[in-house]
DNA sequence: TCCACTATCGCAAATCCATGCAACAACGGT
DNA sequence: ACCGTTGTTGCATGGATTTGCGATAGTGGA
């Protein structure tokens, strides 16, 4: 019961419908502190309604996440969902090793953004980005 | 017959034994210009190996790409792949409107990469990532 | 050159995500 | 409150990539 009303307004806006299993998945999204996968959604929307597919789950993922409502966050070969908090924008380094997750202040790569932008006319989707790599737990020969 | 024998040694030196099957996705690779998809990898292959099997692609590509000899490019929901020049290291910014892709300097990834690792010990994997976003003609209310 | 060790392969099955389609249901207009 | 339009859903299917496992085949050493 925060961000919600917010997003149900813009779906409406943009002549998208406002159905239950939306509802669902927005719940379970804006309930969950930090990022939750895409299966791990959908067995708490089952909850609230059985019959819900999880290729529902997935399509209403990708339109909140077209509209901004959620970010991706991508962990090992699985897709994780979070609620897009403007006040707390962040992205995600994700350790290809252990698979663990750190936050990153957008700050870090809104210079790099504005070079592409200016100089390309490329628009990267800064929201979406997750840098996989090392953390400093797992690096070579240690 | 190029880059090839430095990879090979590289394989044998870490224990990886050398296959006709990676040798075969190894010459395939370095004999593209660009960057090539895994199942178009698996198309040629077949010519040389007829009973080659896809896993083995991508196990392979995978190996490869773990060792940096090749580098990983995402490209709406498929893997690509292409040689990793040294000479001519680059990145990939690709459309997630019309899967168009353009090259970019590493430059512009640098201090960026440099601060991750400084701040965090987070050693980000430069060169398999990809920006996604929208290029110049993609571009909203356009 | 032959062996033994074990990395790698082919095959099959599983996983994750996307898509086509007919039935269904939101919601603005009446 | 009812209707019709059209966005959505559930179901089934398909595509891309990964993984488990027994059989196969590189490689270094005898």
């Amino acid at each position: 019961m925060s961000g919600h009303e917010s997003a149900v307004a813009h779906l409406r806006s943009e002549g998208y419908r406002m159905t239950p299993q939306r509802l669902s998945v927005l719940d379970i999204v804006a309930g969950r502190p930090g990022h939750i996968g895409a299966d791990e959604v959908w067995n708490l929307a089952k909850e609230q309604h059985p019959y819900v597919d999880l290729a529902t789950i997935y399509r209403t993922l990708q339109l909140l996440k077209r509209l901004g409502v959620v970010t991706e966050v991508v962990i090992g070969n699985k897709l994780h969902f979070e609620l897009a908090n403007h006040h707390d924008r962040h992205n995600h380094m994700v350790c290809s090793e252990c698979d663990s997750v750190q936050t990153l202040s957008p700050a870090y790569l809104a210079e790099f953004s504005q070079r592409l932008q200016q100089e390309f006319g490329f628009t990267p989707d800064l929201d979406n980005i997750t840098i996989g790599g090392l953390c400093s737990v797992c690096q070579p020969h240690g």
